[in-house]
DNA sequence: CGACTTTTTGAAATGATTCAAATGATGTGG
DNA sequence: CCACATCATTTGAATCATTTCAAAAAGTCG
């Protein structure tokens, strides 16, 4: 990992571009020019960054901070399809193919976020191949993620679909402990049941049940300790 | 729809690439160039093109036929996550991110293939940045049409999930009949069962109710009119 | 036409959901 | 820093829909 000039409260230094994963293979000349498009803007908690439906004209990336994108389903429970956060970025469809936001953005924590508008974007889509290639890296990477999410809701086996999620914020959000590994849940029970397609009350139990086990440790309502992540492994492919 | 010159038996001539959406923005010179780099294969029905885990070190491009491209879960399932035809592509996720088949493809008509290998393209990809362009587009629909599956299948409204299978595949693969929409069925009940999340038993079900219902009449096990298609997309969203 | 495969239908079992209540966490103001 | 009010989580019991297993009916193909 490269060592950034950065010390500004905001991380409005130029350099920070360099740590967008697109913008990762530009030189600094280059990146002063994508700086150079950037609009910044700030989110409190709660806040909506994007509404389903509206059409917003600009790629966002996420400088800091955590948001949830998601959809109302008409019985009106809510499906959180991903979580981004520093790097990320979203409204890839809007520039691309011209389609209205699939999805509602909601910041989790406070979130700062750059955007660079339609026009601007193509432009450097032209300009530098090397993004459009980033880009792609990045989509089928998304691929990935919902092609197991589609897997993993199709399993009858709840448990496993539970110690996926836990895993995959092990690995994302994860720090290690003295008692295992640390994660900092992103979502309340309920969310996490709004992530994997079942109920919080589901959800609560089988959480239980994995602490019970003495697979994981819940700290508070906010945090887990991963206790025995192979435990965690194993529950999934049975 | 532009015409093509194409009679051969195989569609082997040239400018048939000029119908592959991925590469419709280049001009004919182009094109030839592209031709040239292809390698063809035929797949009888039932074979298996690509394995799941493999790395198949091509872009492979359907000529002719139909595909179904799915995941063995652990419990001896398979979960169906694409059906592709005429036109569409695979194996990009081993070109872009080196990443080995997250699925296995197998042919469910006898079907033509066109392979181009990951060096050629990715020449190709350097030199042609429409390419690349159409490769974004199409990889942003295919990250729409999975949205949809993961909010569909956390849905509990089993009967909407049928809907909407019902409404791709008329979309697709339907053509006008005098009592409706007449379409031939890419999957079995099974097949359909395998790509929403649910039980033969289940599909067969839900699909002789909405026939009691007059939404839709089965002719015989591969073929299904669609004649009330305004009472198939209300029964989505209700 | 006949053998085989696929689909349909029936009845019982299973497991998540729902609704309700209790317990536990969190954050605020005194 | 504690007490209280609020919000989130957990737990319990009943319900409901899909699954499962089994058998019959229908469709497909040589």
């Amino acid at each position: 990992m490269s060592k950034h000039i950065c010390n500004c409260e905001h991380c409005q230094h130029k350099l920070c571009a360099k740590n967008v994963p697109i913008f990762s293979l530009l030189d600094p000349e280059e990146i002063e020019k994508v700086v150079s498009l950037i609009v910044r803007r700030k989110y409190s908690k709660g806040e909506i960054i994007v509404l389903e439906g509206s059409s917003l004209g600009s790629l966002v990336i996420i400088n800091k901070g955590r948001v949830k994108a998601f959809r109302h389903t008409y019985e009106g429970k809510e499906q959180i399809l991903y979580i981004f956060s520093e790097g990320d970025f979203f409204g890839e469809k809007n520039l691309i193919i011209n389609q209205k936001a699939t999805y509602t953005v909601e910041a989790l924590e406070d979130t700062n976020i750059c955007m660079i508008s339609k026009n601007d974007f193509q432009i450097l889509l032209k300009e530098y191949p090397a993004i459009s290639y980033k880009v792609m890296e990045e989509l089928c990477n998304r691929l990935i993620r919902l092609e197991n999410a589609v897997e993993s809701m199709s399993i009858k086996n709840v448990e496993a679909r539970i110690s996926s999620v836990l895993l995959e914020f092990a690995n994302k959000y994860g720090k290690p402990h003295s008692k295992g590994i640390l994660v900092e849940l992103p979502l309340s029970r309920e969310g996490i049941a709004n992530y994997i397609g079942l109920t919080r009350e589901t959800v609560s139990r089988k959480m239980s049940l994995l602490q019970d086990e003495g697979i994981i440790e819940m700290v508070g309502n906010k945090k887990v300790i991963i206790v025995d992540k192979e435990a965690l492994e194993d529950s999934i492919n049975h």
